[in-house]
DNA sequence: GATAAACGGAGGAGTATACTCCGTTTATGG
DNA sequence: CCATAAACGGAGTATACTCCTCCGTTTATC
C-alpha cells in the first residue's frame, strides 16, 4: 500500500494563461448570445483546443460556475474602488456601473438562473453590501431620488451590458453602451 | 386542358388567427434570444401544430419577411399617430419610443441582416422619413440638442425592446423597459 | 350536411453538439 | 541542456436537436 499525497503545485503558465482565456471567451459569447453557448464556439473564441476546456472544465457546471465567480470578483473590486474614490457619491455610483459594462456583469444574470444560488452565498451578498452603499451614499448625497432602489440599478446594468446588434465590433459595441448608460444616469441623478 | 383560375378568396377565420399568432410567437421569440428562434419553439409558442407553420410559411425567409413587415407597419402607424397628435414635438418623440417596445421594433434589427433591404424599399422609407421628422421637429423645438442623431434613437428603440431576464412576466418585463426607457429620455430630452 | 380548407403531430433525414482519446508539444527543475 | 510530467490539439464517434413531409382528423363556410 502506497501513501498518496496531494500537493497544491501552482498552476503551469500556459494552462494559467488557457484558463483566464476560456473564461473571458465564455463570458464574452455568453453576453453576445444571451445564453449558454457551445463548447466549440468557446474553445474556438479562446483560441485553445477543445481537449484543453474539457481539461479545465470537465462539465458545463463548472465552468459556468467560475464564470460568475470570475465575474462577481472583477465586479466588487471595481465597487469597492469605486467607494473608496476621492469623488462624489454620485458620480461612484456613475464610475460603477459604467463599470459594470467592462466587467461583463449581465453574463451572471444571463446565466444564474441555471444555476443554484446558494453556490456563491459570499459573493452575493458581498455584491449586494457594496451596492446598497454605493446607493445609499448618493441618495444620502441627494445625487438620486429615493424611489430609486438596488433592483433598479441592477436591473440597469443588465439592460446596459448586452449587445444591441450583431457583428458589430466590440468597441463599437462598447462605446454605444457606456453612451447610452450616460445619458441614462443623465436622467436618473439630479442636476446640480 | 383545364382553364386554371385563381380567385382570391378570404382566408378563413382559423387560418386567419393562426397566422397572427405565428407572427407575435415568431417576433417574442427573436427579441427574447436575439436570433432566429427554432420553427418548433415557434409553432409551440404560438399554440399550433408545426404543420400549420408550414403551410403558412413554407421556408424560413417567408416567415421572416412576414414578421418584418408586420412589425415595420404597426411601427410607422404607431410613429404618425405621434406626429399627428396634439402634444409637443418632444412629446411626439417621447410616445413614438414607447411604442416601439410594443410592436416590437427591435426585432427588426435582429433579423434584417438575415435579409435583403432592398426587399422592403417602401417600408424602410416611410419609416426613415418619420423618424427623420420626429426628430427634427424635437430638435426644432429645443427638446433635443442637435448632436442627437436618427441612430442614437434606433439604438436606444433596439436596447429598451429586449427583455433583461428570462422567464420574467411578460407585464413585468414591459413595465420595466418603459420605466427605464423613462429615464433615458429624461437624460435626452432638455429640461424646461 | 356536404365539401374544401385548415389543423396536428408522428417520424425520418440531415445537422450540430458533446465528449473521449491519444499522439504531440511545452514548461519546469536539476 | 536534458528529462519528465504536465498541458495541448483536434480527429472521430455517439447523441441530441432541428428541419420538414405526409396524411388522417377536425373545422369553417355555404
Amino acid at each position: 500500500m502506497e501513501d498518496v499525497v496531494l500537493v497544491d503545485r501552482p498552476m503551469r503558465a500556459d494552462a494559467r494563461r488557457s484558463r483566464r482565456r476560456l473564461l473571458d471567451a465564455a463570458r464574452e459569447l455568453i453576453l453576445e448570445i444571451g445564453g449558454e453557448p457551445t463548447r466549440d464556439a468557446i474553445a474556438h473564441r479562446a483560441g485553445v483546443g477543445i481537449g484543453t476546456l474539457y481539461r479545465h472544465f470537465p462539465d458545463r457546471m463548472t465552468l459556468l460556475h467560475a464564470v460568475i465567480l470570475d465575474v462577481l470578483d472583477r465586479t466588487i473590486d471595481a465597487g469597492h474602488t469605486a467607494l473608496a474614490g476621492p469623488s462624489t457619491a454620485g458620480e461612484a455610483l456613475r464610475t460603477y456601473m459604467h463599470a459594470t459594462i467592462d466587467t461583463g456583469l449581465g453574463a451572471v444574470n444571463i446565466v444564474h438562473p441555471l444555476l443554484d444560488t446558494t453556490d456563491w452565498p459570499d459573493r452575493h451578498a458581498a455584491a449586494h453590501d457594496m451596492l446598497d452603499g454605493l446607493i445609499k451614499n448618493a441618495r444620502h448625497e441627494g445625487a438620486v431620488d429615493n424611489n430609486v432602489t438596488a433592483t433598479d440599478i441592477a436591473l440597469a446594468t443588465i439592460r446596459f451590458c448586452r449587445p444591441v446588434a450583431i457583428g458589430l465590433d466590440p468597441a463599437e459595441e462598447s462605446a454605444i453602451a457606456h453612451r447610452q448608460l450616460d445619458t441614462y444616469l443623465d436622467g436618473l441623478m439630479k442636476r446640480p
